[in-house]
DNA sequence: TGTACATCAGTGAACGCGCGTTCACTGATGTAC
DNA sequence: TGTACATCAGTGAACGCGCGTTCACTGATGTAC
């Protein structure tokens, strides 16, 4: 850091966000504190008041960055898979899992949370175009057609069930009946099960 | 009560998982607290050391009973369900989602908190029996057989992964998406979806 | 280019709070004889 | 049946801790003229 014997910090507010990510990671939310995450990023303990207000409004804000990369994340998955509707939708499912995987806090703030304002704009937002890339493979596979159309009605909700499932289930080690095992093999299971899911013509 | 102005309580061991219970439903995990348990409980703070050793042995013995009853719970919606092996086995998972529903702090204790300890030999015996009783519902579905051996094998972590995902992002209202409709439509539709994943015979 | 002044960003001390745990204690119960 | 004593269950006061928030402040930056 070039910056580090000024006065102003100059990014606080970027790096309250990242000292936040690390200080939730490493600590989870119920270990989470402001002054922590002050601490980290080597600042006064009242200066995050300062850009978010108290400690729900940094959780807010780190919620809705979080929704963002979440997003970015299945998008780029996605990306890498081949253009048939199917493997498309396959791959966000397993793009899904594998930020869920990767960072278990973050993913449990996002969906487990009481703590982030639900009604912030900016995270309603985020939280929504998160799932409108879901959404958008559904419709693409549902167009391409050869599917019951009542089926179709159920299959973004089923489809987002099961790969919320998986997730927190399995990629989050809290299933007790099922040992964790060789990461290669896990992936291929959810794909197998993700693929079924999604590929149910009769 | 009649013991009420005796100084030995007499059944506190029971009387402060039941508060604790109360405790948690009202105020989340973020909120749970032990002296808001003795609080409830009507006796001094210190009383629980002398059940439970500390905070967590306590939410560890919650999250033990917590599991029992909702293996109960599943027992009992399956109970009342007609005998073919797919009907008993949609009604595990509809009784499964109906307990995350109507207890969501246990359930969450149950599942996505770090706070029980899972090495207990009591806890981590109710939660395995838990799921034996969805396991021996699905292989009596596989031994039935009709289905695709290579299936058969991913049926379990199947259906419990859409389970579990039903209950969390629909049955707690974390679903963004989703706007919550009335409660025996969204039950119809969690049974189709169970039905449609455990009734895929080629 | 230089000066005055307003605005902004971060400081550090202080506050009150509820928490979990410890510990010497006391009241009640059960048992031995 | 009665007495002495051990054990058990719950008390209440005390402790130290880390927390979020507030607030007067100070140092740095930007703008007007």
């Amino acid at each position: 850091m070039a910056v580090e014997q000024s006065y102003h910090h100059g990014n606080l507010h970027a790096a309250l966000l990242t000292a936040a990510e690390a200080e939730l990671e490493d600590r989870g939310l119920e270990g989470f504190s402001l002054r922590g995450v002050a601490r980290r990023a080597g600042v006064s303990h009242a200066a995050p008041a300062h850009h978010f207000g108290d400690v729900n409004g940094l959780l807010t804000a780190l919620a809705a960055v979080s929704f963002e990369r979440f997003k970015a994340a299945m998008e780029s998955t996605a990306a890498a898979a081949p253009p048939d509707p199917i493997s498309q939708l396959v791959a966000i499912g397993l793009g899904y899992i594998d930020y869920a995987t990767g960072h278990p806090h973050l993913f449990g703030l996002q969906f487990a949370s009481e703590r982030p304002d639900r009604n912030d704009p900016r995270l309603a937002r985020h939280a929504a175009a998160s799932l409108v890339t879901l959404q958008e493979r559904v419709d693409a596979l549902v167009r391409k057609g050869g599917r019951k159309s009542d089926a179709a009605d159920d299959l973004a909700p089923k489809f987002w069930a099961i790969t919320h499932g998986l997730a927190t289930l399995f990629a989050m080690r809290r299933s007790p009946a099922f040992p964790t095992t060789d990461p290669e093999e896990r992936r291929m299971r959810f794909e197998r099960i993700l693929r079924s899911v999604a590929d149910d013509t009769p």
